[in-house]
DNA sequence: TTTTGACCGATTGTCAGTCAATGTGATTGA
DNA sequence: TCAATCACATTGACTGACAATCGGTCAAAA
């Protein structure tokens, strides 16, 4: 049974409604990595029972937002360095696919409408607030992947957007960054609006090349500055 | 905090049990495609209560095993031929993926782990068991999914491999087809010994394009059969 | 002083039962 | 035959309960 996605209305259950809000709250870093996401307390928190919050713990823990202990229960997960350079390496490979899909299936529409996230994207300048910039983006995202005729790699891309959002709003604002992110943005617009397929397969490649490389700057300059201050704690 | 996977005992949670049982049962077939799963069949089938089938269904459900339709509960999904492509095209760039990644960073213990489940898969003649063949590629991917030093897409090349395994099962064991499936994972294992991260990549690129091309075709052929028998039913 | 061992509170894992809302199917009536 | 209605089954959600386990505290022993 396809979903069209026309005019279906689907009742939200109260559980869809927690998984949402909980998974917001993780990506948007409400809760901070490490932290434990007790039962009672979350039940406090969304003013539901145990059974809603178990069922919708199990699904961040399925899209990796959380890591359950045994006897413990679910903690906030860290995204180490080398954790994001493997999000980044699928991230890759997955928004390629997803750009060669849209290029070649994705219906004259869902083309204008990309052009026109995009226009919005390019409009924004240096200095643009972070949190505004990612929405854009995620935008964007959202038309790509529903536009490339996928469901899967969607899905999964759809995952490990949410997995780093910390790290994509740091790269993405990056202020002499921005320019160059516009640019590589436009030469995925423009392959795909050439229907050429294999150009918007190495163009996202070549973005998600990018932001990986700034990304990776970004955590080295962390790592560094966190052992600047290890020092600094240690000669006091 | 990384698992080395050293020693570490970890308790196995009833809820676990029921998860990979289930897993199992939906993935080998011995739940139909759209059949009803429904909460109190599962609860007297397993043992537990509702909660903790409730939990584990919500885990299929994010890996796509099954789908909920509200206030109906979780059916087995279907595989339409559309999905089954939309599949392959993911697989085939996450195992070209994870075919580099083994072939770049595997230790060299790995790397004879890869050849002996290979030479053990040369081994196996046409009219082999497919269900042996088939867990012997499973143990193929197992280990270079270990072995590509990626978590993000060992988990989810795992989801798809046992998204479409009634499918892989059929194309794998096609007599005709057996030795050029051999030839392709050789080729694949070929270039990882040869630490040729590139030469991985497109060998297992083209190992999964093969693979679609042979489940298309029979998927094709189910079609027709299907019409076939739909004309003489209309015909009776 | 450090280590060992036992105890205690808090949390998780699991269960059983309840209740309302919804969907299914059968019965009934026109 | 078809439509309306009603009873039944199932899901969604909640609650209370209990055992198992974990982390920490604190006293006794080496």
């Amino acid at each position: 049974m396809p979903n069209d996605g026309t005019l279906r209305v689907t009742p939200q259950p109260v559980r869809r409604q927690v998984e949402e809000r909980l998974r917001e709250a993780i990506v948007n870093g409400r809760f901070a990595p490490g932290e434990h996401l007790s039962d009672r307390m979350l039940c406090d928190l969304f003013g539901v029972s145990r059974s809603v919050i178990r069922e919708a713990v199990r699904l961040m823990e399925a899209e990796g937002l959380v890591e359950v202990v045994p006897n413990r229960g679910p903690f906030v997960s860290y995204l180490s360095p080398a954790d994001a350079m493997q999000v980044y390496e699928v991230r890759g490979v997955l928004e390629a696919l997803a750009g060669q899909g849209f290029a070649e299936r994705a219906s004259d529409a869902e083309m204008a409408e990309l052009r026109a996230v995009f226009e919005e994207i390019a409009a924004s300048r240096a200095g643009a607030d972070r949190v505004g910039l990612l929405g854009l983006k995620r935008r964007f995202y959202d038309v790509l992947l529903r536009g490339c005729r996928n469901a899967y790699v969607a899905r999964m891309l759809d995952q490990l957007l949410n997995r780093n959002t910390q790290l994509r709003a740091t790269t993405l604002a990056d202020p002499d960054r921005l320019p160059h992110t516009i640019e590589e943005i436009r030469r995925i617009v423009e392959a795909i609006e050439r229907r050429d397929g294999e150009g918007a397969w190495e163009a996202c490649r070549e973005h998600v090349r990018q932001a990986a490389r700034v990304a990776l700057r970004i955590l080295n300059q962390q790592a560094r500055e966190k052992a600047e201050a290890g020092r600094a704690q240690a000669a006091e």
